[in-house]
DNA sequence: GAGCACATGTAAAAGGTTACATGATTCA
DNA sequence: TGAATCATGTAACCTTTTACATGTGCTC
């Protein structure tokens, strides 16, 4: 996720690390985890950098995303199954990225998604299942009536991308 | 998240690990993961185990919280930071055990979750922002909606818990 | 003068992933 | 006969967390 989430920003436009950092900062980018990632990921040549040399502040390493680097990037995309589809980030990177997978992919994607979403219907997390706790059930109502809409979207795309058998 | 989620669970009911692992199989649960952390918990008091011997079937542990766990739950509970309140799921927990918690804990709880939201409000993850993809645009602003109705769920529950100055 | 923002980095410890192992039972 | 479910476990590897280090400029 914290590779995928990485190259999906350079997708966007050149970054360095501590610019990263914020905009990643719902998957906990500490320095130890950001930083080893951009050397990594230059050395397998799907980044590369230049330094941008600031006076008064530290100088910034630039992080590009190469042709290759796409092409990973669209690999990591293409491998989605149960476990990222129970993922609302994982699922909503690749409606963001939709351009870059044909029909087929974009269908099981939605049909994963959609399996995810009913097992969640009927298996639900027993946290949610706790006391006779009103407060919560209130709470539960709201992510069910997401779930519900996200539902009726998902059978709304399976027309668009209906190319699979 | 993972302790916490598997004493959650035992707060419930005794579990052995195998059924914690189709409880929590959101969270990844593999048996490098859950069974040295019932071994971890046992060891430190937070939970006692039996053994319950099956035919034709292996032979399961079954494991209880213990007092000193339901005080170590209650104390895991009580701590949430601005990180901890961007994950929709810690947040739930804490909704679902506001019975362990006082009015002051709560506030603060409720407040943070607040925070989050209208961060993300503001500062929109800029993954959901690339390109002009309608269909990203529609799943956006089904999130959108789900957002701003948290918000007013929160300050609903604001009113109730609002003994914090 | 303390503390934060900027910007990158590493050491040590803890934790997680992958893959394998056991062994009975059930299902296709 | 091969695979899946039940139930627990470990070895080897990889990743992550926590904490520290550097140094300037800005704000309280």
């Amino acid at each position: 996720m914290f590779e995928t989430m990485v190259l999906a920003n350079l997708m966007c436009h050149p970054c360095h690390g501590y610019e990263l950092k914020t905009y990643l900062y719902r998957l906990n980018p500490n320095n130890n985890k950001i930083y080893p990632m951009l050397r990594q990921l230059n050395q397998k040549g799907y980044v590369e950098t230049r330094t941008q040399i600031q006076e008064g502040r530290p100088n910034r390493k630039i992080y590009s995303i190469t042709e290759e680097g796409k092409t990973h990037f669209q690999q990591l995309l293409r491998d989605f199954d149960f476990a990222k589809a129970q993922n609302a980030d994982e699922f909503n990177l690749r409606v963001a990225f939709s351009f870059l997978l044909d029909d087929k992919d974009m269908g099981k994607i939605l049909e994963l998604r959609k399996n995810a979403l009913e097992h969640q219907r009927n298996v639900p997390d027993p946290m949610y299942m706790v006391g006779e706790n009103e407060d919560l059930a209130q709470l539960r109502q709201l992510h069910t009536q997401l779930r519900e809409m996200e539902l009726g979207y998902i059978e709304r795309m399976r027309g668009k991308y209906s190319a699979h058998t």
